[in-house]
DNA sequence: CATGAAGTGTAGCCACGGCTACATTTTCAT
DNA sequence: ATGAAAATGTAGCCGTGGCTACACTTCATG
């Protein structure tokens, strides 16, 4: 009888791997100002105004922590605020936000469409979404075009 | 003519979201760790040891890096290490790399089944797998096995 | 078996992204 | 118009995960 012999384990070629991970951490690195960008977006839109507290409760983090990354997106020009003005998106921060919440929908429905269920799509989309390649993305864009 | 009204913007609730991004954070926190597991793990499977320079050097960081994850490693109880005598998996290290392992093949496999390109799929993997959740890891699973 | 190369460990630096505590400004109701 | 509440900003702490520089072991080779 024929036994499958479980996981031959095969180590990428260490130059190979090393630039991956090296990847994975660039991507990381943008994460956050992503999901600020996005979020600051989804507020002006809806609500006309960005306000730090606004976007901490919807971050689930304290005010403070809110306002010193807004401060690293002024620093990274994605985004300007007065003083106890609320935060506006430059067309940096605008052309980033519409193509991280264009890529979020993608991945959301990606999962969606092979199965996985509402919440859990929802859920594990915020994370996944930041290491979605343009090659990536476009074969989810493919696979949902052509069901 | 019928046009289709471009993104209507809606917000989450607001705890919703906010419980989303706390577990966006939450799984991003043990991502490294996991990585090192997978990493040791495999290198004690095919070459007997796991030392740190060799980890330094697939992950594409200093050997000082390396070795401070490792400590931390320690202190979650997933690794052992004395000194000059490379690294080792406790059982629940053992456990932890087995759980990664799979996951990630998982998560490649579903990424080259959509239509992913090869190296995109192992690129993309690196970072997705550490916001799979096991919901979202079934799915996966069983569109797999049912193609 | 000595010695130089390689590996390992330690110290100290930095940026990021959390937090609390406190100060200041704005807004809102009376 | 004013005083309280809410929002905003600032300061300072911590852990993580990078790095370089330097010290110390171990190992291999001649
Ligand atoms: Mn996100
Ligand atoms: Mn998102
Ligand atoms: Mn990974
Ligand atoms: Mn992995």
């Amino acid at each position: 009888m024929l036994s499958a012999d479980p996981d031959p384990i095969v180590l990428p070629e260490e130059p190979a791997q090393a630039r991956r991970f090296g990847k994975t951490r660039d991507a990381q690195s943008h994460a956050l100002l992503e999901d600020y960008a996005e979020l600051i977006a989804d507020l002006l839109a809806t609500g006309g105004e960005a306000r730090p507290t606004d976007i901490a409760r919807r971050l689930g983090v304290s005010h403070a922590t809110a306002i010193k990354a807004i401060a690293r997106l002024k620093r990274e020009g994605l985004a300007t605020a007065r003083p106890y003005r609320g935060v506006f998106l430059t067309e940096a921060g605008e052309t980033l936000a519409a193509r991280v919440r264009a890529r979020h929908r993608v991945v959301v429905d990606l999962l969606r469409a092979v199965g996985v269920p509402a919440e859990a799509a929802e859920q594990d989309a915020e994370g996944m979404e930041h290491h979605v390649s343009d090659a990536t993305l476009a074969a989810f864009s493919r696979f949902l075009a052509g069901r």
